[in-house]
DNA sequence: CTGCCACTTCAAGTGGACTTGAGGTCAGGC
DNA sequence: GCCTGACCTCAAGTCCACTTGAAGTGGCAG
């Protein structure tokens, strides 16, 4: 099982049909041929994909991606460019894990509001400062289970 | 100094005017007055922005976080849905953790691809794994300084 | 009193990443 | 040999959180 059609690759990888073939049309991926009219891809495309998906958690948008692979096909991926985007991710998982802090001290103080207590105050201060200007989480909308 | 302007409080919380009337079209906040056309914030807006900015990092919608407040005005909040986002902030995290890890690994090691490294490929499959589900960071597109 | 201009409203536009719908094609089973 | 239905294309729609534009208003400095 060298090839797989589209179907598989969705079931495989949990991405739908439509964003796989939304991915070829951007060139994030790209199928090995067709069957008839049906797109054939290498098994290739899963690690392609997997690649993808970490790119997209790191913050990179489709079109860094993009880039990253594009010259000739092999992931010409910039050490530095990793580095800055993790310098940025552990940015984030800091100012999250303040966050999450805050939402549990919200749950357990017992201050008549959370405004009083200097410690709440303390995270929502913080938030305040400077986290809005951070890439803001965006809820999904489907919920396909992993392959 | 009890009462803001909109400009004031745009300047204060870095938060944009035109975001600010949005907010309390929904529902967000509100003001207390008008002087002329002009809106008047009470200086509780402050907080009350800071809090929708930890909403929003915890991954809550502005709809969410408009509930919150809603029923009479004072933060309602559910310490049960709190612990909730919180125990999902922290998932969130330790997968990003992972992804920084790998994007770090990635930028280090020095094998011919990447995908022949082992414990790049541990990450990648992570990443294939359980990460789509989870909300995506979205690039930010305005860059306001703190006030 | 007048003019400025920061504010106002309301509708429409933006961006990224997809999804959906209408209408078409063809491989494989019966 | 014909049907079925999973795939195809292309354009348009969706979602969310805002932003932008046009047209109007009114407080206040001069």
């Amino acid at each position: 099982m060298r090839e797989l059609d589209i179907a598989e690759v969705a079931e495989r990888s949990g991405v739908p049909a439509s964003t796989l073939r939304y991915y070829e049309e951007k060139g994030l991926i790209a199928s090995v041929g067709r069957r008839g009219l049906r797109r054939v891809f290498g098994v290739g495309v899963l690690d392609r994909l997997a690649l993808v998906s970490l790119g997209r958690i790191a913050g990179f948008s489709l079109e860094e991606i993009t880039q990253m692979f594009a010259p000739d096909g092999r992931p010409r991926i910039e050490r530095e460019a990793l580095v800055t985007k993790a310098d940025e991710l552990d940015q984030r998982i800091r100012r999250l894990q303040s966050v999450s802090r805050g939402l549990r001290h919200a749950a357990a103080c017992k201050a008549p509001s959370h405004m009083e207590c200097p410690s709440f105050r303390r995270i929502l201060d913080a938030a305040a400062g400077g986290a809005l200007q951070v890439p803001l989480p965006r809820p999904p909308k489907r919920s396909k289970a992993r392959a």
